[in-house]
DNA sequence: GGTAAAGGTGGGATATTGTGGGAGATATCT
DNA sequence: AGATATCTCCCACAATATCCCACCTTTACC
C-alpha cells in the first residue's frame, strides 16, 4: 500500500527518485501518464495492464471513447528505475503538471501521484480548509 | 503495448522515423492507411491481418460498412522499415492528415496513429480542457 | 554522540537514435 | 535508346538518452 509524501528535486536531466519505501511494491518498471488535478499517475506494471486491457476493450469507432484513449495513451510513458531507483519524466508531462524545480510523490493505494510543489501547494490548503466539512460528510454516511 | 507520444520530422524525401521504441513491437513490415480524426493508422502485419479478418466479416450489403471498408482497405498500403528505423509516407496519405514539416506518432495500444503537428495541437487543446468529463469515464470504466 | 548504513543528488563516458545526404538501381518520357 | 527524373539502399554525423560511478546528506544504531 501506498501512503504518504515525499518532496524531491528534478535534477537537469529530468530525474526524479522514487521513495525508496515504494521501490518493492512498484517495481522495476512503471508506467507514468497525465492524471487528474494536473497531476501524474504512476503505476506498477501490473496495475497499468489492468488499466490498459480495459482501454483496449473500448470500440475505436466511437469517437468519445477515441479521445479518451488518446488522452490516457499518448502522455504514458513505461518508464524503467535506473540503478539507483529513479524515473525519467518527459517534457510533455513535465509541463502538464506544471512541475519547476521540485515535486511531490504522494501515495494512493495503488498508484502514486506526482505533483508540481507549487500546485501541490495551492491543491493541499485548499483542501484542508474543507476538510472539517468533508469528514462531517463522511460521518453522516457513516464512513468515519 | 504502444504507448506515448513522439515528434519526428519528414525529411525531403518523405520518410519519418518510427520511435527506435516500438519497432520491436511492429516488425519490419507495416501497414499504414488513412485513419479516422485526420490521422494515419500504422499496423504491424499480424495486427492488420487482424482487421483486415473483421472487415471481411461485415456485411456487403449494409451501405455503411461498405463504404468504411473501403475507406480502409483503399489507401492502404505496406510500407517497409528502412535499415534505419524509417518509413515512407505517399502524397495522398501526406495531404490526407495533413502533415507539413512536422508530424506526431501517437501510441494507441496496438496500432500507431500519426497526425499532423497542427492538427494534433487543435485536438488534443480541444480535448483536454474537459477533466471531469475524463474522471467520469475513469470511472464508469473502473479505475478510480 | 559517534560511527555506519542507506537514500537522494550530481555528473561524466558511452551507446543509441534521429536526420541528412550520396551512389547505384529502376522507372519514365521524348 | 538515351537522357532525365525517381526511388531504394547504404553510410555518416550530431544530438540525446542511457548507464554507471562517486559524493553528500540524512537516518539508524550502538
Amino acid at each position: 500500500m501506498l501512503i504518504g509524501h515525499y518532496i524531491h528535486g528534478l535534477d537537469d536531466k529530468k530525474r526524479i527518485s522514487i521513495p525508496a519505501k515504494w521501490r518493492s511494491i512498484l517495481g522495476k518498471k512503471v508506467v507514468i501518464t497525465s492524471g487528474l488535478d494536473k497531476s501524474l499517475f504512476v503505476y506498477s506494471l501490473k496495475e497499468w495492464q489492468k488499466i490498459a486491457d480495459k482501454l483496449s476493450e473500448l470500440s475505436f469507432t466511437n469517437k468519445d471513447t477515441r479521445s479518451f484513449t488518446r488522452f490516457m495513451l499518448s502522455n504514458a510513458f513505461e518508464a524503467d528505475l535506473d540503478s539507483v531507483g529513479r524515473i525519467l519524466i518527459t517534457d510533455a508531462l513535465k509541463s502538464f503538471a506544471n512541475i519547476k524545480k521540485k515535486a511531490v510523490l504522494v501515495g494512493m493505494h495503488s498508484k502514486v501521484e506526482i505533483w508540481g510543489e507549487e500546485e501541490w501547494e495551492k491543491y493541499s490548503n485548499a483542501n484542508n480548509k474543507s476538510a472539517d466539512s468533508i469528514a462531517t460528510k463522511l460521518s453522516e454516511i457513516g464512513i468515519l
